[in-house]
This record gives structure tokens, C-alpha cells and sequence, in this order.
DNA sequence: TCCTATGATTAGAG
DNA sequence: CTCTAATCATAGGA
């Protein structure tokens, strides 16, 4: 009943979803303790203990992961929005998955149950030739589903796999990285390049970049992130976009200077050097603020 | 198909 | 938590 390669094949979503570090953090620590525990530990019980707290955290996420109420698509951060298509696609594996291990599971259960009922038989049977009492019955029904379980447990790992290979797939933010929208890398560079001396937006002004651009807060952190570190290491190659995005600005600031028909402003929204921006205490030895 | 740009994630520092 | 620096993985162009 291998779920994994039936329904997802890709060699590569598997090493992705095998690289580990990189899942969330929740899934990533089920599938670990899965993991160990399968590998016979007892380790750190800080576990309930009677109704295997295994199979229940199992059940759980499976549980969580395709409830009938549309699965909480967020990887993390991102937001992502155009995702109607792959998430529908997503569900629908996810569907199928589940189907299997249903199936699976069912099967499992009345297997179990015939072996059961197969082994009383036998002991029944044996009961005419030597006395067996009901603790020796007792205990054979316990082994055969302590057997049985394993086995489930087996299947519910493998599923576990499964879901996260998916998961993987679909949802990992990385995979479907988009670019921004034009105008929404415009607002951003026009905010970074006014900004250069100290291009550090407060947060009152991520929030109010992200819904200019219809992006998330955290999209704009990464963003200011990659471009101050990106700027810092090659101020050269910036050198155009920071004269246009220099020039851009001035232009606007121009226009409410003469709406203010104020002229003391003038040299202070935007001061060219050496083409357009100013010299700004952030890039001159690579150091920050 | 290779190369660069770019958004996201990470570790680690503060 | 935010930030940097490195890195990953994809998008998009030549």
C-alpha cells in the first residue's frame, strides 16, 4: 500500500518534502516522531499514554489536513492568492489519498477481524483436546491486534507521507514563486529608492505598501529584505533603476512643491548625485544605519 | 537549455 | 521579534 509512489511519483517532490528543515515546523515534527517511534523508542513520553497518543496525532492530522471544510491552504507567510486552479487540484489528490487509506484501513479492519475470529476458532477447537483458559484467549487477541495496529500505524504513516509529499507540491510557497506585478515592484522601488538613506519601512508603512501593491506585510519584509541586501552588494548594477526611480520621484515631489508654492523644499526629497540619488549613509562602507 | 532576476526560506545576530 | 547574509527554487528571457 505504498500511497506515496502510486499517487505522487515525482522523485523530486520527494527529496523535497525530505529535506526536512525546510517544512513547517508542525508537520515536519509529526512526521519526525512518527519516524523515531516507528523505529521502536520510548523516548521523552511527554505523551498521554492509553490510546496511543501516536494514532491519535496521526488521526489528527490527517484529520486536519482534508476535513470536508477546504484544508487551511497557507504554507506560511505568503498569501498567496491565484491559487484556484492548484488548490482544486490539491484537494483533489488529497481526495484520492484519503480514498486510498480509507479503502486501505477497511480492508485492514476486517482482515483483522477474520484473523480473530480464524484464531478463536482454532482455540475453540484446541479446547477439546487440552483446557485453555479465557486469559490465554485474552492474550492471543491482544497480540493479534497489536499486530494489526502496527500495521495501521504503517498505513497512517505512509499516508502522512503522502499528504506531505502534496503538500510539498502545491503548497510550498517557493515552488510557485510568482513575480510581483509590475506596478507592485514599481510602488515598492519608487518607496525604496525615495527612501535610500533609510530604506527601512516602519510598519505602518509595510502596511500600507503590501495593500498598494495587494501584497502581504511579510511579502514586502522580504522584499526590502532581498533589495537592501541586493543593492548593498552591487550598487553598480542599481545605478539605472536608481537614477529612474530618482528622477520618478523628483518629478512627483516637483509637482507638490508647486501645488505648496513653497520652494524651500526643493533640494531635500531628492538631491541627484552623481545621477540621481543620494549618497546615503547605508551604502558607503556596507554598513547599515 | 542555460543564465539571470527574484521571491521565499533559513541560520544566526541583536 | 527584525534584520542580514546565504541559499534555494522558480520565472522569464536569450
Amino acid at each position: 500500500m505504498t500511497i506515496t509512489d502510486q499517487s505522487l511519483d515525482e522523485a523530486q517532490a520527494k527529496k523535497h518534502a525530505l529535506n526536512c528543515h525546510r517544512m513547517k515546523p508542525a508537520l515536519f515534527s509529526v512526521l519526525c516522531e512518527i519516524k523515531e517511534k516507528t523505529g521502536l523508542s520510548i523516548r521523552g513520553a511527554q505523551e498521554e499514554d492509553p490510546p496511543d497518543p501516536q494514532l491519535m496525532r496521526l488521526d489528527n492530522m490527517l484529520l486536519a489536513e482534508g476535513g470536508p471544510p477546504p484544508p487551511p491552504p497557507p504554507p506560511a507567510s505568503a498569501g498567496s492568492s491565484d491559487n484556484s486552479i492548484e488548490h482544486s487540484d490539491y484537494r483533489a489528490k488529497l481526495t484520492q489519498i484519503r480514498q486510498i487509506y480509507h479503502t486501505e484501513l477497511e480492508k485492514y479492519e476486517q482482515a483483522c477481524n477474520e484473523f480473530t475470529t480464524h484464531v478463536m476458532n482454532l482455540l475453540r477447537e484446541q479446547s477439546r483436546t487440552r483446557p485453555i483458559s479465557p486469559k490465554e484467549i485474552e492474550r492471543m487477541v491482544g497480540i493479534i491486534h497489536r499486530k494489526f495496529s502496527s500495521i495501521q500505524m504503517q498505513l497512517k504513516q505512509s499516508t502522512c507521507e503522502a499528504v506531505m509529499i502534496l503538500r510539498s507540491r502545491f503548497l510550498d510557497a517557493r515552488r510557485k514563486r510568482r513575480n510581483f506585478s509590475k506596478q507592485a515592484t514599481e510602488i515598492l522601488n519608487e518607496y525604496f529608492y525615495s527612501h535610500l538613506s533609510n530604506p527601512y519601512p516602519s510598519e505602518e508603512a509595510k502596511e500600507e505598501l503590501a495593500k498598494k501593491c495587494s501584497i502581504t506585510v511579510s511579502q514586502v519584509s522580504n522584499w526590502f529584505g532581498n533589495k537592501r541586501i541586493r543593492y548593498k552588494k552591487n550598487i553598480g548594477k542599481f545605478q539605472e533603476e536608481a537614477n529612474l526611480y530618482a528622477a520618478k520621484t523628483a518629478v512627483t515631489a516637483a509637482h507638490a512643491v508647486a501645488a505648496a508654492v513653497q520652494n524651500n523644499q526643493t533640494n531635500s526629497p531628492t538631491t541627484p548625485n552623481s545621477g540621481g540619488y543620494p549618497a546615503s549613509c547605508y551604502q558607503s562602507d556596507g554598513r547599515i544605519q
